[in-house]
DNA sequence: CTAACCTAATTGGTCATGCCAATTCAAGTT
DNA sequence: AACTTGAATTGGCATGACCAATTAGGTTAG
């Protein structure tokens, strides 16, 4: 314990100012600067310090506004890392992954899949707005077709990508500024992916979740320009670009 | 896209080549200054990404030394754990899965990225059988397919995929039966889906990839009912049935 | 020849400074 | 009250220099 580096040891010693209270979560911490002071040492050894604090989740570093503690919610060491990703990169990858699961799903899903189906369709359809219901039948309704594609793998990625919608903050925010109006649209397309499921026709269940989807992935893109200064619209226009490559090909 | 900060991007490509195998646990990974001209970044860039990897307990900083692969022992690597699967489960699901990414890359692939892709196909055919070269040229290769779509959250799936090909020990099983006379195949179906993301055709892509994997399911199906006695044979023909549907949808 | 030793190159650790970009926030404008 | 603007704050990155621990290679003593 004698030969510690220096960034780790301002490292435990921030931790211990966090643990005993002094910063409580939720909370900024002092700059960069002021703590260099503080600890005499310089301002790269915080820096150093903050990182590593932030790679094992115990705070979280805001560019051009502050570190700020993070609360310890699953954290300690073994916090499943998803990486940093736009909402429309999942959306695309979700739109791709699960319009193949669909058209899979449509050749084998049994009577019993499809009444669970419309079960979600009808708590959507209860359910106003972003409300947790509905964000719940939402899941459901997605989780259920690539189950019933029978297959351990979909299902396994399935998950994964619904955890990247409620886990990645970046993502969570885009998804918000959007639910509102899209509950109107995504019931009457849950339909469309339903009777094409019923009719047991690949393409066209590939097809109506694939619109699904792309549909979902304009809205963002509408969101995420309304939001953005005449600056952010230049990279925007090239998001539409990019992203509407793959709704483009059903 | 995903702004992320320098030094967690450069985290992240440190990251890929170790788990690209490139740098195996135990080995030592090049001094600061050289990855720094390498990377084009300065030291203290690359510093703070390696010390992100040691908060998290990828690597090993020895001062004075360098700074050494250390091997996921713990199981809270932050990985997501693997649920049991079959290969044919896996292999579906990459089919349906690399398919629409081939689809999309040939829409946007670099001649850059294109030369990358030839130098693993020719790597490959320089490895033979099932030796630790040819494989890593195999996930080179499907790697730089799913990155060409430029989209973090298909990279991340890509690489879960690859995870469960080489971590899940039934899984390994079965691909380790059929891998020395299906290297054979490979070599020649790459250079088919190569020629098909040349054209920047997706649709030609997305069919050379279905085939490729289509062939690779069947001769997993073949070896699974080669060793397999006459009550095996009625369950492989039923999943025969089951996981050649979605092969024939191209 | 072996083993202990010593030196020089290598490698990570720290510092100081300067500048940039993102964010904030308050003063000023409409 | 809502919007705009711009200065101040804050983190991100580059340079360049120096220190301390480690390692490798050659030298010397046995």
């Amino acid at each position: 314990m004698a030969e510690q580096r220096l960034y780790n040891k301002v490292a435990n010693e921030i931790l211990e100012m966090i643990d005993s209270g002094q910063y409580s979560p939720g909370t900024r911490l002092p700059g960069e600067r002021e703590l260099a002071t503080k600890f005499n040492v310089s301002r790269v050894v915080i820096r150093e310090a903050e990182i590593s604090l932030e790679a094992i989740g115990r705070v979280e570093i805001k560019v051009g506004s502050g570190v700020y503690v993070k609360q310890p919610e699953q954290a300690l060491t073994g916090k499943p890392v998803l990486p940093p990703m736009s909402a429309f990169e999942l959306t695309q990858t979700r739109l791709l992954f699960e319009s193949e699961c669909a058209a899979l799903a449509a050749t084998m899903i049994t009577d019993e899949q499809i009444a669970k189906l419309e079960d979600t369709i009808i708590k959507m359809g209860e359910a106003s707005g972003q409300s947790a219901d509905g964000e719940q039948a939402d899941r459901d309704f997605h989780h259920l077709i690539t189950k019933a594609t029978r297959n351990v793998a979909n299902e396994f990625f399935m998950e994964n990508l619904w955890r990247m919608r409620t886990e990645i903050d970046s993502v969570k925010k885009v998804y918000a500024a959007v639910c509102v109006e899209d509950s109107a649209h995504r019931v009457k397309e849950h339909v469309d992916i339903l009777e094409a499921l019923k009719s047991r026709d690949p393409e066209r269940a590939r097809k109506t979740m694939r619109e699904h989807f792309a549909r979902l992935l304009e809205a963002l893109l509408d969101a995420s320009e309304q939001q953005a200064i005449e600056e952010a619209k230049r990279r925007s226009s090239s998001n539409r670009e990019q992203f509407l490559k793959s709704a483009l090909q059903n």
